[in-house]
DNA sequence: CTATAATCGGACACAAATGTCTTAAGGAGT
DNA sequence: ACTCCTTAAGACATTTGTGTCCGATTATAG
């Protein structure tokens, strides 16, 4: 419901990263280990965020994935506009190809506010916000018992 | 976002059906053609709501499927229950094999109240409901230009 | 009884999402 | 220069969702 696995994965790692000290590099492996996802597959969708240019990536020693300058306050919505394509908000609940007031399915008058809603929340929240959500240790990121930051 | 194909078709389906005079079975392959959908897929999945009691079937001449006695009022949210899984609203927004307060995500608390707009939402409204809505005229079932009824 | 018309059921085909593996390339330390 | 550690990139495998096809079954009409 609402989200893929890739951007769940997605969304974890960048809230992890943004956990983590700013300009420090983050492992894969240890992004991984931590949210217990299929690091190769991580490295995939990690590698994607870089070439859109959310993260920074650097290789060989002492590298690793960290935000980009500045993208500590990114919002859910953009972040999701990356891994789920740029309008996947923008489809009618029934799937047809136009979503307005001018062509509406049965439903739309009653989706469209709850639409907004969950629109207005992925845009609201920041990955500043969630992880300092996480630093208090009272969510967790992972199915892990509670998980202890490192 | 939020619905599979399979779910968006068997609703339409559902809704087209519903539009129909009761007890007259309405063959899948003018369902099909009203949607614009394939129509081999679409018997699947009517097949799978007549299982699940949804729906009855009548083969061989002046066959087809129809909304079985009193199925009218039944709710989007318990005909999703039939194509999604019982428990599709159940999960996580971010994963997480459970989703309550007390293993909450950093989003929880602020996808919950969402998540039970959506949930009410759905089980607000009825085949009944959506069917009338269609028959004013006013909406589409399709993509195609505007529905005009058969 | 026969022909016709529809669903039923299963096998099959294709595509997309998810996950794994291997090799290449780049940076840090010695 | 050499080695080790890391990401980069692409091929490949697996699973799930979507879609097609065909023969079997059942019911109606003549
Ligand atoms: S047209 Fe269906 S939700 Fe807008
Ligand atoms: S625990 Fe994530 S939405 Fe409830």
């Amino acid at each position: 419901m609402v989200l893929s696995r890739t951007s769940q994965y997605a969304i974890q790692a960048l809230i992890y990263i943004a956990t983590q000290p700013a300009g420090e590099p983050v492992l894969n492996r240890d992004i991984a280990a931590r949210l217990n996802v299929p690091s190769a597959y991580l490295a995939k969708i990690l590698q994607n965020l870089c070439k859109q240019g959310l993260l920074d990536s650097f290789r060989g020693r002492l590298g690793g994935f960290c935000l980009r300058e500045g993208m500590h306050k990114t919002s859910l919505m953009q972040a999701l506009a990356l891994t789920e394509g740029p309008d996947f908000t923008k489809s009618c609940i029934l799937g047809l190809k136009e979503c307005s007031d001018e062509t509406a399915c049965p439903m739309h008058f009653k989706w469209l506010p709850v639409k907004k809603k969950i629109i207005a929340l992925l845009e609201g929240m920041t990955l500043e916000d969630l992880a300092k959500a996480v630093q208090t240790g009272k969510y967790r990121l992972a199915d892990l018992p509670t998980g202890a930051l490192a």
